[in-house]
DNA sequence: AACACCGCGTTTTTT
DNA sequence: ACGCGGTGTT
């Protein structure tokens, strides 16, 4: 009944027995079907409770899917039982389950990134450390890459060039522990600890989790992987779904040999290779499959499908970026007319930066888009400000929090004043917060900055008796309006001021529908929220998404797929990027990228390169990407913005078939954007004729023919 | 405390 | 090219 809509490797993967195994999922190939139904088997089939399951995931939005999916096809209620999560967010929910036996303070409360920038660079400049020589960003760096490996300050390897780093990796994590916060890969390296140090909190929970469930296990780094292999412990069910091939986060951490350690740790596992694709075309996935082929160090895979053929994959030459991004808005608007959903269409690219030209081209042909990845809600300022007050309230000892709002809004508080509290709570070995009592208590300051010192406590401790008992929105709310947030940025001039004050006012929002959620049992809702908010992307309500072209990195497009797919600027130093070019193993992550990108596609599938391309505002002439060469001609279809011979190897089919050019050197034309001009020279033509025009305002411009009108 | 200017770096991103 | 962060000016 279960198996019934599977194939036979997929069943394979769901009914087997209870033990280790190793699933091999190659792009498309269902791999989420597989674990949701082997879920489902073993709570249906195996007789297995939910409370025994444990699903990891690496995003909030995976686990939120595969929770929905199991509560659908399970109508029992009894799934809320089964702990389906983030590495993340399962390591939180062990340590706040568990603060005292981790030494943690109850109230402790999550670094995000930048908190942790903040807070590393005030750990340098207290250390008296010229910020030049020890930048923050590669303390930062280093602090996290020790913690991925799962080493402490004196569990790193002592040499003379890392000395300063240890030092500064020491005192940073001595600063969290006074002001009880903890980052991110401590959630992983603290709950791994506790495990590993507690032998009684160990044996409980492997005795509770006796299947494991991993996706995308080809992501995870040294500290999750001894994550997962304690919980697992000697009897515990492990099964890890990954794509060797899909490695993309190599830079950040991730470990693709962690799926051949399983192999070793677990000699027993039974290894199932899922290499049926219900996703692309034929032609596609030949593509993907030529690319990667390419590749030396595979585990060894072959997509195949049981459909189409289908369109052969178009391949753009653009002349500039411009002319690229032209091309893509034009077969948009092709597809457009042809009924085609612009939501179903993607844009996909290697870079951020590629993504202006695009929304330009977009923008001029008045098609919606949306671009993915900007900043998250609870990174921007505002909020950011809004929550350091929820968090000092929650927790007197948060430095980073103290630091970000004494003097925001301003309110008097001075550089001088800031660095004697600094001073006075490194020298006593102190929070800001107590540094700052003791300071006003033995009358430190001048009268004015005193006043300013003591309203400001005044506020926080007011913040705390008022907000004591409130529901978690109307604390919230309050907040906002006594620390005179609101009017600071209602005051700002500036188009951001009116969408600041309206992101605080969202806060309330968010607030309130995160307390209807229903939260975590046993956490203070506010202390619930404040870990929400630094786990969470808060993109999920933004959701509410319209028929919409969407543009994204490679890297955010992972998991996702589109009808139609335009992956532009294919070009070498671009696509291979320059700065991954030179080492075979990044030149491999790259490949993979590109694998990952093509994969995305369902129906069809464009590649695109400029050959002109302003970068860092020169001009530089890139070949075609080497990943276009590694597709097979027969399944290109090539088109040209101009005669001159490519130098990609000749297609078969070559589809230039466009209409004469309009103009005429010498021609007096009008330009919407740029006014009017002459006509120099004409290159290319058709739909993607090029026009060189003198224009009386702003120069001399090389501008596509569709974009000007004659005189 | 607000504003102007200068110099630098510049892949990818989640939690 | 462009934006950010740091420094200096009013």
């Amino acid at each position: 009944m279960i198996l019934n809509s599977l194939n036979p490797a997929q069943q394979e993967a769901v009914r087997a027995p209870l033990g280790h195994q190793l699933i091999l999922a190659g792009a498309g190939s269902g791999k989420t079907r597989v674990l949701t139904h082997r879920i489902i088997w073993l709570i249906e089939v195996e007789k297995i409770s939910p409370f025994h399951l444990m699903a990891v995931t690496f995003t909030n939005k995976a686990a939120k899917e595969m929770r929905t999916r199991v509560q659908t096809m399970l109508q029992i209620p009894a799934v809320h039982l089964m702990w389906i999560g983030t590495f993340h967010g399962l390591a939180h929910r062990l340590l706040r389950a568990h603060w005292q036996e981790a030494g943690l303070s109850q109230h402790f409360q999550i670094l995000d990134s930048d908190d942790q920038y903040r807070l590393i660079r005030r750990v340098i400049h207290a250390l008296n450390l010229d910020e030049d020589r020890f930048p923050p960003k590669e303390a930062q760096w280093f602090i996290n890459a020790q913690k991925e490996e799962g080493r402490g300050p004196h569990q790193v390897e002592r040499d003379y060039t890392r000395q300063t780093f240890i030092k500064i990796y020491e005192a940073y994590e001595a600063a969290c522990q006074r002001a009880s916060v903890i980052d991110f890969a401590d959630l992983l390296l603290k709950s791994y600890r506790l495990l590993l140090e507690n032998a009684e909190l160990r044996a409980h929970y492997q005795a509770r989790f006796r299947c494991l469930l991993v996706d995308e296990f080809q992501d995870t780094n040294t500290i999750q992987y001894a994550w997962l292999k304690i919980l697992a412990g000697e009897h515990n069910a492990l099964m890890i779904v990954g794509d060797d091939d899909q490695s993309i986060y190599g830079w950040r951490g991730a470990r693709i040999e962690n799926i051949q350690r399983f192999s070793k740790d677990f000699p027993d596992a039974m290894v199932v290779r899922l290499e049926q694709n219900y996703r692309s075309t034929e032609t596609i996935l030949k593509a993907a499959n030529a690319i990667i082929a390419q590749n030396a160090s595979r585990l060894g895979k072959n997509l195949w499908t049981a459909g189409q053929v289908g369109e052969p994959i178009t391949v753009y030459a653009g002349f500039n970026e411009t002319d690229e991004a032209f091309f893509i808005a034009n077969r948009i608007r092709d597809l457009q007319n042809h009924h085609a959903a612009l939501k179903e269409i993607a844009i996909l690219y290697r870079s951020n930066a590629q993504s202006r030209v695009l929304e330009e081209a977009l923008m001029q042909f008045g098609i919606p888009y949306r671009v993915y990845g900007g900043l998250r809600y609870f990174d921007r300022q505002e909020i950011k400000d809004a929550l350091a007050y929820l968090r000092l309230v929650a927790n007197r000892l948060d430095d980073t929090a103290f630091e970000r709002i004494i003097n925001t809004p301003t309110r008097g508080i001075g550089d001088k004043t800031v660095t004697a509290i600094r001073d006075h709570a490194k020298m006593i070995g102190v929070s800001l917060w107590q540094a700052l009592e003791t300071l006003l208590s033995q009358h430190y300051f001048a009268a004015r900055a005193e006043t300013a010192l003591i309203s400001f406590m005044n506020l926080i401790q007011t913040m705390g008796e008022r907000t004591a008992t409130e529901k978690l929105h109307k604390q919230v709310e309050y907040i906002l309006n006594a620390s005179g947030l609101i009017d600071h940025y209602h005051k700002e001039k500036g188009e951001k001021s009116l969408t600041r004050v309206e992101n605080l006012e969202e806060l309330v929002n968010a607030a309130y529908q995160f307390s209807q959620e229903g939260t975590q049992d046993d956490i203070p809702p506010l202390a619930a929220f404040l870990a929400y908010a630094a786990l969470e992307s808060g993109e999920d309500q933004a959701e509410a998404y319209d028929d919409c072209v969407q543009l994204m990195t490679l890297h955010s497009a992972k998991g996702l797929e589109f009808p139609v797919v335009f992956l532009a600027g294919c070009e070498e130093e671009l696509f291979p990027h320059y700065l991954s070019m030179n080492d075979p193993k990044k030149l491999e992550e790259e490949r993979r990228l590109c694998y990952v990108g093509v994969t995305r596609a369902m129906r069809k599938l464009f590649m695109s390169y400029a050959e002109v391309r302003r970068i860092y505002g020169k001009e530089a002439y890139h070949r075609p990407s080497r990943f276009l060469r590694e597709i097979p001609v027969e399944l290109t279809e090539e088109v040209r913005f101009r005669t001159k011979v490519s130098r990609l190897q000749p297609s078969k089919k070559t589809t230039t078939t466009f209409p004469e050019a309009p103009f005429r050197i010498g021609q007096e034309v009008q330009h919407r954007v740029f006014g009017e001009g002459t006509v120099l020279d004409l290159e290319g033509e058709g739909e993607h004729l090029q026009v060189q025009v003198r224009f009386a305002n702003v120069g001399t411009k090389r501008v596509i023919a569709s974009y000007l009108i004659a005189k």
